[in-house]
DNA sequence: CAATTATTTTGAACGGTGTTCAATATTTTT
DNA sequence: AAAAATATTGAACACCGTTCAAAATAATTG
């Protein structure tokens, strides 16, 4: 019977758990192979007939966390509301999801491939959906853009704010304040879509 | 004599330079302590009389990264500019030293340090300079503004610069066409400056 | 210039890492 | 119930950064 599949499905499903506890908890560089497994209740080897590699078994957690971000920013979304407005939203909704979730949102962009091996399509592919949110409210602000402008331009927006996020929340540059964090990225943002909708109008 | 000084600032500008060279061929995460010492002629444990740690030497060849860096832009000022194209200049910049030396660019920001073990203040001081030469042109941006508020306002400039080039550059998320690069950080930066400008006008 | 002391350089050894794979245990099929 | 197919195990492996007693070298002394 499907015996087999179930157990196998189960022990993947611990092993996750495991893993994003930990990282939660400790980071993603203080990941160990022993200690997942040794919380998910298989021996050394299991991790390796459960996941590729322990690189796998991060990517299946971020995969996790970008769900969770999904859900987070879908959540905070508010209609009615000027696509400026919108935008601010979502820059804001990032930088709490960020703070609250801060190690498995640092273990996003941490996870270093080890060589010219990138991440899978299937994960590359759950990216997406962060630049078509933000390209809904740019389409408003300028319709006229053609659509693939306004995707490399949404990868543009996404960058500024992230970049201005973990400079100061990665600390491991010179970075902002964390008091006068959300009032900056608030303002960076009214400054890039009234550019951007004064330059409709030109 | 001073025969010891002399050798022992030799070994660590041998090891310096394997380093780099490592650094700038393989990538810093595949920099190995027996690796920058047999190319530098001396034993393993060398490497630990010259440096406290391989991070150590790793935070000196970042530091010499930034040296270049500091030397790059300064030729690429040009004065009797307006402040927006300075701020154009310094954004482009960056991002043409970025490309020219991807790994050791990298290696600022890929280098983690290990727990919450910091920079050593002297490294953390000359990441400063940045910020200054950044802050120039915004002072005559909004000359009301206070220098902490214009000194905050640079990091968040940096910020954004730094988060559009390395999404890109680093490729280990969703980037930008490499192609389109310049032209999208040259708009941003005119955008964020025109919002600045505007402001003081308000 | 020896002889002695102070310092540096060496590299085998240590503890910890991810990963593998023959042996064992388990599930499925016959 | 026996046999075949599969999954789980954990000792062993290769590699890593780091340490530290021993060997080599430099400085000092008589």
């Amino acid at each position: 019977m499907g015996r087999r599949e179930e157990k196998r499905e189960d022990l993947k499903a611990r092993l996750l758990e495991a893993a994003r506890d930990r990282i939660a908890r400790d980071g993603v560089s203080n990941l160990r192979a022993r200690d997942v497994t040794q919380d998910a209740g298989c021996a050394l080897g299991g991790l390796y007939s459960a996941y590729t590699d322990l690189n796998d078994l991060i990517i299946h957690v971020n995969s996790t966390t970008l769900k969770a971000l999904e859900q987070s920013l879908a959540v905070a979304e508010v209609k009615d509301k000027s696509p400026t407005d919108r935008l601010r939203n979502l820059a804001q909704g990032y930088l709490k999801f960020a703070k609250a979730n801060r190690n498995l949102w640092k273990a996003l962009f941490e996870h270093s491939l080890p060589e010219e091996t990138p991440s899978p399509q299937w994960h590359l592919n759950e990216h997406l959906f962060l630049l078509s949110i933000i390209a809904e409210p740019l389409k408003e602000l300028q319709p006229d853009m053609s659509d693939e402008d306004r995707a490399v331009r949404a990868r543009t927006l996404f960058g500024a704010v992230h970049g201005i996020i973990s400079i100061t929340l990665e600390a491991r540059f010179v970075g902002l304040p964390p008091e006068r964090l959300e009032r900056e990225l608030d303002e960076i943002i009214v400054m890039i879509a009234d550019g951007a909708a004064s330059r409709r109008e030109k």
